[in-house]
RNA sequence: GGAGGGAUGGCCGAGUGGUUAAAGGCGACGGGCUGUAAACCCGUUCUCUUUUGAGUACACAGGUUCAAAUCCUGUUCCCUCCA
């Protein structure tokens, strides 16, 4: 028997639950399934690259994937997991967010292929135009409020100081996006993370209710590090898909970081890899794990997929010169922009003439005070340009920029300030 | 309403008149080891400073004293027991 798209998943470990039928459904025919996404902001961090991959998986296995923005249900937010009311986006915003999104989505789908071309939807679009008198007429007919108020997001809110009819009304919008795929699309399977079990169980019970139509739901787990916590986040916050909000070279650190155990676990979320060559991979990787063959895989694949393999090249250059190499092997220019988030600060060549090194991590922000920088430099927490610096009284021009215009401060092992000189 | 206990640095927690900027632990930061890891080991951790030095600080406000986190008075807050 042929592989189907749930035994991809199963391997794979992103097969949380699914409705009674739903594997059988996907085995007997080519269907048309969507995953939402939430238009908080312009652009997607790591988190919603499970939702995007299942899209992938989906096309892959001849089905067509939807992807689903919510101009509409944004506009609303969903109380699934928050503990708190959501606060409103206007409507400007969410245009230029569903754009961010659309733009993104396009990395990844085919959205011109012959049999199963890829769509995006924006269900502002049908629900702009819907009266409130036809929602409730058509759609909260089909609601019985003993299940609404059953919901584990409901209930939750309910006793943890309540929710507003706003927030509540959501899972009827949630839902009607299904029905509506499926009578205009044909669409017979929504997926989503296991948070949206309930959103989409109101789903398909609607369809099944007003369009007597049966429709099936898979959902994958909540992607967590090996220690729970959420995934996507580090220090200096969210990591982002899109160059602008975070670096390709962070981006790239982010996933070579991981632990051994989340880096095997991510290569099977985040990548293509075939189930034979996974099982080669992780066990060379038990073998040798001081070669970390998993996270360059994971941080290498990955990357390439969302930031392309010219960006790839570049932060791999970058990240030979930072760790092992001579950051000097670097221009100017690369440095920028594998700095790009570093916190910097500038001071122009007289000044630069006068300064000294304490005077210039005050002024980068590595430390607050001249005497915090004088005790970082005796404790050997700084290097300038790769060189480590023990000696706290000397000068700038002791010390060579780069390009006659960059300093490279660096405090611990990892934390990069940039002095530009003006 | 009655009786008692307490408030110390980011957090926990010692300290009851004089080398107490305040033990110890946690956290954070830096170093070593290493795989840009985990664990472990070492160092730093009130503010400013040209390492000497100065200024603030033990709930808040006053007071006693050459000298107070430590004693006294008042205020605020917290806890326990009794009603």
């Amino acid at each position: 028997m042929a592989k189907t798209l749930i035994d991809e998943l199963r391997w794979r470990g992103l097969l949380f639950d699914q409705t009674e039928g739903a594997e059988a459904h996907l085995a007997e025919e080519k269907v048309t399934a969507y995953i939402g996404f939430d238009p908080t902001s312009d652009s997607l961090h790591v988190g919603s690259l499970l939702p995007i991959m299942a899209l992938v998986h989906l096309q892959r296995y001849g089905h067509t994937p939807i992807g689903l923005v919510g101009g509409a249900t944004g506009m609303i937010g969903d109380p699934s997991g928050k503990s708190k009311e959501r606060n409103l986006l206007d409507e400007a915003t969410l245009r230029k967010n569903v754009a961010g999104i659309r733009s993104l989505l396009a990395k990844f789908l085919d959205f011109n292929a012959s049999a199963n071309p890829a769509k995006l939807v924006n269900n502002y679009d049908w629900f702009g135009p819907l009266s409130f008198i036809s929602v409730l007429r058509d759609i909260g007919k089909h609601f019985p409020m003993s299940t609404m108020l059953n919901k584990e997001s409901v209930k939750r809110r309910v006793s943890a100081g309540g929710i507003s009819y706003t927030e509540f009304s959501y899972m009827i919008l949630q839902a009607y996006d299904f029905l509506h795929l499926f009578r205009e699309e044909g669409c017979t399977l929504q997926m989503g993370g296991s948070d949206q079990w309930g959103n989409i169980t109101a789903g398909s019970e609607l369809v099944r209710r007003a369009a007597d139509g049966k429709v099936h739901g898979v959902v994958m787990p909540l992607v967590t590090n090996s220690s729970g916590e959420k995934f996507g986040k580090t220090v200096d916050g969210a990591v982002w898909l899109s160059a602008e909000k975070t670096s390709p070279y962070k981006f790239y650190q982010f996933w070579l970081n991981q632990s051994d155990d989340n880096a095997l676990q991510y290569i099977k979320f985040f990548t293509l890899i075939t189930e034979e060559e996974y099982q080669a991979l992780k066990a060379k990787h038990l073998a040798e794990p001081h070669l970390r063959e998993a996270q360059k895989y994971l941080a290498g694949d990955v990357t390439a997929r969302v930031h392309g393999c010219e960006a790839l090249a570049r932060v791999e250059k970058s990240t030979a010169a930072l760790f092992g190499g001579d950051i000097t092997e670097l221009s100017a220019q690369e440095i920028e922009e594998v700095f790009q988030e570093a916190p910097s600060g500038q001071l122009s060549q007289a000044e630069a003439q006068e300064a000294g090194l304490l005077d210039a991590m005050v002024t980068v922000g590595m430390t607050k005070s001249k005497g915090e920088a004088r005790r970082l430099i005796q404790g050997g927490g700084v290097s300038v340009n790769g060189q480590k610096q023990d000696n706290p009284q000397v000068r700038l021009n002791e010390l060579n920029a780069i390009d006659d215009r960059l300093f490279v401060l660096r405090k611990g092992s990892k934390k990069y300030f940039l002095l530009r000189l003006v």
